[in-house]
DNA sequence: AGTATGCAACTTGTCGACATAAATCCAGCG
DNA sequence: CGCTGGATTTATGTCGACAAGTTGCATACT
């Protein structure tokens, strides 16, 4: 509203459009500045972005093919929602990735992959010292991306970023409705996991990872548990 | 070529024209219609459809954000290649889900996934009894969404689905490039793992699946050795 | 008064056309 | 004879406009 979010009208190349409004659509979407269920208007974006409809509509299609958006036929497109119904399969399926990524990260690294991944935990380091509620969100996604890029299996890639962008989107809720309360622990889990992976220890990745992906599970339940606990004196 | 596969351009509904492109183009790409490498020239499919370009250019985004193919900015789209050098992640991540979602259906399941499952084992027999190779392929693919299904996870699902197709086109290349020998034993294997979703027992469904997988890994890495391999006497 | 019906405004889906970036071809030069 | 450079050609990226479907409101009818 305020602060409009305005993109300068000005010349882009040819084939950056349709790529920008992806990118910036996709970020509004994960940081709830866009919130779940609002609708996305074609027109609204062609104005913004100062171009067509055609390229904001390519755009919505590749968001709603990764499930960020939902296209109703003819009608409105929306953001979807956040499922906190079936979080359970969530947790599951974000467990698992974090395990099998690790433990491949631990067996195929190469070099470069570490400098890669100590890049992105100095970052997240530093988001936890400065108690960046968002940037640590951010900083986090990105240190696992490189731990499952250096696993090398295109495929849990795919999946691993998909469940990171969905938890993005969880965790800014929860640091959204609550007071930032940042835990120093993962830092040094993230150390531990590092170390494991240089040592090819798979075992122990996996062990750090499972143990890593308990605690952030048990820390958004225990959020929800609270929010929907009423404290009804007896 | 021959029998053109014209699609009459009859006057369609507003809005089924993009999910037809997507389906027939999905279709031929799966089943090697299109071979891998091939270029796809939209102004071609757009007077093959008998409609504009914009729906063929949606259908395509939606496409290359599947991995179907890739188009290279400025340039001609093309069907992805099958990557056949990296095999060895398409064949961790295909058994890692042949597992999951096995134990998750026998965990999960309601009656009518069992029906659904059933159904689709019943196309798969016939599929086998009649020696028809294409058939076969496709129907074990239903076969296993179906379990995925009754599993109820999307993430699983999505994933699952993903390789099926893409192991879809790989056992396409090995059927017609060898004489369809078809193996009877996965007629036996399925029937194996609906009884243990349908007991519910966890375990077995998980040694099933896994057995099951690796048997046809073991068969596709058969093929490529014996491909690759040169009858040199001695 | 409440409900059904038709009109109007808006949004999406599709179209044809224009602008632009690669690829190709041809000519000129070394 | 081969290489470089520009014009041509082809296909993509983008645009503005039209058509069809949907929503909301106003009006009329029971």
């Amino acid at each position: 509203m305020n602060a409009k979010t305005s993109s300068l009208p000005a010349e882009r190349k040819r084939g950056s459009g349709v790529k920008l409004v992806y990118d910036m659509l996709r970020d509004e979407i994960l940081k709830l500045t866009l919130p779940p269920g609002s609708p996305v208007d074609e027109v609204q974006l062609a104005e913004r972005f100062g171009m067509s409809r055609t390229p904001i509509r390519e755009a919505l299609v590749r968001l709603a093919s990764e499930g960020l958006v939902e296209t109703l036929p003819n009608r409105s497109t929306l953001v979807s929602n956040i499922d906190v119904l079936n979080l359970h399969t969530f947790f599951d399926a974000i467990t698992l990735m974090y395990r099998v990524t690790t433990r491949l990260a631990a067996q195929h690294h190469r070099s470069e992959d570490l400098v890669a991944i100590r890049a992105q935990q100095a970052k997240f380091a530093a988001a936890v010292a400065m108690q960046d509620a968002l940037a640590m969100i951010s900083t986090n996604r990105q240190f696992h991306a490189a731990i499952a890029e250096a696993g090398r299996n295109p495929y849990y890639y795919g999946l691993f970023v998909r469940l990171l962008d969905d938890g993005r989107r969880i965790l800014r809720l929860y640091y959204q409705s609550f007071d930032d309360r940042l835990p120093e622990e993962y830092v040094h889990e993230h150390e531990d996991m590092i170390a494991a992976i240089a040592a090819r220890d798979i075992a122990r990745a996996d062990t750090l990872a499972r143990a890593h992906a308990d605690q952030i599970v048990r820390q958004i339940q225990r959020l929800f548990a609270a929010d929907t606990r009423q404290d009804i004196p007896l």
